[in-house]
DNA sequence: CCGTGTCTCATCCTTTTGGACGATGCCGCG
DNA sequence: CGCGGCATCGTCCAAAAGGATGAGACACGG
């Protein structure tokens, strides 16, 4: 080996890479500065969207990926699906702005091992990816806090949720009967049950409950 | 002169001040990366919510102020409206995620001089700072449009907005006759008014268009 | 001082919603 | 194969919501 290779490997010794994706550029920027600081890790791909990312995580296999849920094009969960689908090892760190506990859920469940949000510090979030590298999980103080909260909550049926989106849309029971192309009855029992679920009494509340926990995404 | 103070003069022309308002920590630092890399511009203060905002705009009187709306403790518009009492000639320009036409709308009209959303490149966000020192205002072409369409919307009067708020938050014609002492008769008349403004026929709706349209906020 | 807008309340009536019973068929899992 | 969860549909009924129409009080500006 030479004198050169030596210095080489003591000065620059192999970085972990990260894939960056989030669809702000500005904020794609400051997050990257800030882990290319560090002497360890190195921004080696960013992406603006769920299908971008995939194509950078084959083309790239990052050590670690931080990924922003809600996004254009591909949506942030189904990318961590896809990511780990591709590599079962892959470590995707979600960074995101919104903790409500579906979404937090779904992401974990989907192989995320990492879940912060975007308040967090620059030091706070170098600790979360090695953490990660480490093979260690972390989760944000108020997503754990979420998380814990709905353990035992109940799961809606497919039928509930489209029946649940279209009441979020603002539609009535005769039309949404329609849009699922069944009797306005089993509107009503659909209801039902959602409302025992979510512990509401009227369907304003319902929807208010369900943006809660981040079941249906208004505006 | 000293040549020192020429070659200084030179070599470092003075700077445009620039306060930087987010209560993300990592975003500032993408902006405030971008910006100083640029020649003319420079980051002096930093600020995590809309009263360390007025704190800071006080003590520096930047030339230009950039901020986010929904921040904690002190929202934007209202951030902006103060700023703009202290300095009638502040160049304050919204920095956000979000883009309904009552927040736009609102902030142009407490004074900010251009609304860009964080999704915009490096690049025009530079050009938007510097068509604002020139003293011209930007108009995010999303925004402008918003903006457009919403010219000639109705307003609505405090008791609708009330009204409104406690439907999106679920609560009965009772419920709402209740809080704000008036009788459910009321409550009615301020629904019917509000469904005409809003051009729906039902609370759900009526939710939904709020929503959208930024007079209510759930979660 | 008169109109305009806002807030208030009323009655009458229809439609919608939500609750309380019940019931059938299907499918997957132990 | 039986049992539980899911989806489907029924009737009956009471409460809530929404539309039509009208009207009094009060404030503010032209």
């Amino acid at each position: 080996m030479s004198p050169a290779d030596v210095a080489a490997e003591a000065s620059a010794p192999a970085r972990k890479s990260v894939l960056l994706v989030d669809d702000h550029a500005l904020f794609r920027m400051g997050v990257a500065n800030i882990i290319n600081q560090e002497k360890d890790l190195q921004v080696v791909a960013e992406a603006g969207d769920g299908a971008q990312a995939i194509a950078a995580y084959e083309q790239h296999r990052p050590d670690v990926t931080l990924l922003d849920l809600r996004m254009p094009v591909l949506e942030g969960v189904e990318a961590v699906r896809q990511i780990r689908e591709i590599d079962a090892a892959a470590r995707v760190i979600v960074l995101t702005t919104y903790d409500t506990d579906d979404e937090i859920s779904r992401a974990l469940k989907a192989g995320a091992k990492a879940y912060v949000l975007k308040d967090i510090s620059a030091d706070e979030l170098v600790n979360c990816i090695r953490s990660v590298l480490a093979g260690k999980t972390y989760l944000a103080p108020a997503a754990a806090a979420k998380l814990a909260e709905g353990v035992t909550r109940v799961q809606l049926t497919p039928r509930e949720l489209s029946t649940l989106r279209l009441l979020a849309d603002g539609k009535a029971n005769k039309e949404i009967a329609t849009a699922l192309d069944i009797s306005e009855r089993t509107v009503k029992t659909h209801l039902a049950h959602l409302f025992e679920k979510l512990g509401v009494t009227s369907r304003t509340e319902a929807i208010k409950v369900a943006t809660r926990r981040g079941l249906v995404r208004l505006e």
